[in-house]
DNA sequence: CGGCAGGCGGTTA
DNA sequence: TAACCGCCTGCC
């Protein structure tokens, strides 16, 4: 456990807000669009707004501190301390990950330049394992708008003791907002995603309205082992849930049981694996084999510096 | 502009 | 190895 110290003060509308430091190698761009999490909304001033184990932020950085306000739905001071900075990952020491991995490689050199900020957020089991089963063979703004549409759908309510929640931008047009909605608290209460005794609870027709095509019934009987053998805890029983093959399994693995040797290989990691480190683009095995010799345990980390740094120069 | 492939942060049978 | 929901983009 580093020395983060917690500030607090109320700004001139009352908000709560909670300044976390010294923390470096932070940057909210990077944390929130480097596709591990599908439930934060950037607003105008560049924070983030977002929904985790049915609690809701607005994070920021600046001067070397993480600021976090707009809380809503939760108990604010000890959920700072005991929820957010471990779910912002502000513990580990990412200058000694970056240190490792740059080394003897350009290619992660300039990846880590580019997204030099980037932190993997320690997300809830089951939402990682809805949300991943949920992406697969689908886009971003697809993924979003579907998982939103599920909360609605089947999820609890986020209520809280105030009405001064944050609010998500205007909508601008893409999927996944304007299909589903902002979660904003003038007109529309957010909500959690739902429980894996509801989902058990329900039907392919019961979710068709969310359109998840050929997902529903993944999620459905992932559900129901779910409630039968309890919360997968290794690579092993993440592999045996139905919708859930090595893919799915590597990002469930790295982003809800904290595996950070997990490295899981998207069409964008394929690509980039070709492109600058010479594979073909289905050697899977082979890249596989390359993260666990060169990357070890910094795997995962290796895999978001990658995955950010394709996708910015695609 | 309208219709129709091609593709998507893969997995299943 | 093809089929798969659904919705996007690009092409004609």
């Amino acid at each position: 456990m580093k020395n983060l110290f917690v500030t607090y003060r109320r700004d001139s509308e009352k908000n709560p807000v909670y300044n976390i430091g010294p923390v470096r190698d932070f940057n909210a761009d990077h944390v929130f669009d480097c596709g591990q999490c599908f439930r934060w909304r950037r607003l105008d001033d560049g924070s983030y707004t977002g929904i985790a184990s049915g609690k809701i932020a607005n994070v920021a950085y600046g001067d070397g501190q993480v600021r976090i306000t707009g809380l809503f739905g939760t108990t604010e001071k000890t959920d700072v301390r005991d929820f957010w900075i471990d779910y912002l990952d502000l513990n580990r020491d990412y200058g000694k990950i970056k240190r490792r991995l740059k080394k003897d490689d350009p290619v992660m050199t300039s990846a880590i330049k580019e997204g030099k900020g980037i932190r993997i957020l320690n997300q809830d089991l089951w939402e990682t394992i809805v949300s991943f089963i949920i992406s697969q063979n689908n886009n971003i703004p697809r993924i979003k708008g579907c998982i939103e549409g599920l909360a609605r759908l089947a999820g609890d309510p986020i209520v809280g003791d105030k009405d001064e929640a944050y609010l998500v931008p205007k909508g601008n047009g893409r999927m996944g907002e304007s299909v589903h909605g902002l979660y904003t608290l003038e007109g529309l209460q957010p909500y959690t995603i739902p429980s894996p005794e509801k989902l058990a609870s329900m039907t392919v027709e019961d979710l068709a309205p969310v359109k998840l095509g050929y997902r529903a019934k993944y999620l459905i009987e992932t559900a129901k082992t779910v409630c039968e053998k309890g919360l997968p805890g290794n690579m092993e029983e993440l592999n045996a849930l139905t919708g859930v093959g090595p893919k799915v399994a590597n990002c469930i693995g790295l982003f809800g049981l904290g595996l950070t040797d997990s490295f899981p290989i998207d069409v964008w990691v394929a690509r980039v694996m070709s492109k600058y480190y010479g594979f073909k683009e289905d050697d899977f095995d082979g890249m596989r084999a390359y993260a666990e010799e060169h990357f070890g345990e910094y795997s995962g980390f290796a895999q978001q510096y990658l995955f950010y740094h394709i996708r910015q120069n695609q």
